[in-house]
DNA sequence: GTCTATACTCGGATAGAC
DNA sequence: GTCTATCCGAGTATAGAC
């Protein structure tokens, strides 16, 4: 109870130093070995240190893999203070895709990412804050940028912000599992689709004539 | 290696009803009484029978959870076959918000399947080829049945019927998740929305102008 | 302050008695 | 067919070497 575990104290900075060292080899071998169910023994081995070694700067499993994801979007700054404060949609919308985009590199963090989610459903998991805020964030900007966008005319009317901003979301989640379930599929696409669902109807000419020859009922 | 465990064999119907038994009352608990990170011994014990006991029938607690679901499945009818052939999208649509309705009554289900889901995702997983299966097949219904309306003009075109199945999914199961972490929010709204979003613009009166208050900025 | 060794706990799996 | 007993592996806690 007195180590830096959290890093909120103590700690000479070699400790904190140390964790993040840790932190960045365990997200380099998660993102390129893979994460296959993996054990806190395999990520020592792989950042060269015992199993308690490395636990002696984490609490526990889950808080070394909830503080690798948390550097994870520190490195892919998702929540990105680059830029305006308030990014237009179009530009949180390429951000978006870019980052589903690269996430396609990256199979064992996105499988880490999945499981761990699902886990920290459970309000009693160390975890659970984490996701909570994380992803309250996440619609915070993507709400705030559909708002603005609406007001504009530039988005399609009637829905709500907060309502768009969580099917965005839940459609990439939703996404991610079926990519790691068969890694074939393109996770792009509908995600992609549905932000062109939304652009606004152009006012004037009815749209109902582009048929497609995608149906063969 | 020699018991009625896959049900493929042996059991000389005893066996079978027994394991019947034991799913559709594990299923029962797991419903109502929830599921956090149930333990095999804590489903024997409710089902009334010691851990080996349990495991008796089941090769391992993987099988054992992923043959919860499929009974789940099998009561939920969601392959239900009954009903036309191939049912009309209203009909879908109106039968997959019932689903996710009803989803919101057996928090225990949605979660061990949004568990076992995201570790399924492992292809060594003993349940990955339920999940592949299992969301293959959905699929398939769903994007036949968009297939035929975008044929009729009862649905925006554009968007071809396996993305827009592939996003259906998606967007329900990536909800699951956030509901599971906040139970207030709402799973059928944006699931609505999205099939909203589908309708055809009325052709001929440009829709915007229902301009709403909910833009602030 | 950093780390190894070791020992404890718990859950799932398996063998064998009844 | 079901139990008890046992094993095993993973995560965790602690003592103490350096």
């Amino acid at each position: 109870m007195s180590a830096p575990h959290t890093g909120r104290r103590g700690s000479y900075a070699k400790g904190l130093a140390k964790r993040e060292e840790i932190l960045t080899r365990a997200l380099d071998v998660i993102s390129h070995e893979g994460y296959a169910g993996a054990s806190v023994k395999a990520i020592a081995e792989a950042v060269g240190l015992s199993q308690a070694g490395l636990l002696h700067y984490f609490d526990s499993k889950e808080e070394l893999f909830t503080e690798v994801l948390r550097k994870r979007d520190e490195v892919d700054a998702l929540s990105r203070a680059s830029g305006p404060d308030e990014p237009s949609l179009g530009r949180m919308r390429a951000e978006f895709i870019a980052l589903v985009r690269h996430n396609t590199d990256v199979p064992g963090l996105v499988q880490l990412f999945s499981r761990l989610a699902a886990d920290a459903t459970d309000p009693a998991h160390p975890a659970h804050e984490f996701f909570l805020d994380r992803s309250a964030r996440l619609r915070e900007v993507l709400g705030a940028a559909v708002a603005r966008a609406q007001g504009d005319g530039r988005l399609r009317d009637g829905i709500e912000p907060a309502t768009l901003a969580r099917m965005v979301q839940a459609l990439a989640d939703g996404m991610q599992l079926q990519w790691l379930v068969d890694p074939t599929v393109d996770m792009i696409g509908p995600v992609e689709a549905l932000f062109a669902l939304l652009e606004p109807p152009p006012p004037g000419e009815p749209d109902a004539d582009q048929r497609s020859g995608a149906t063969e009922a």
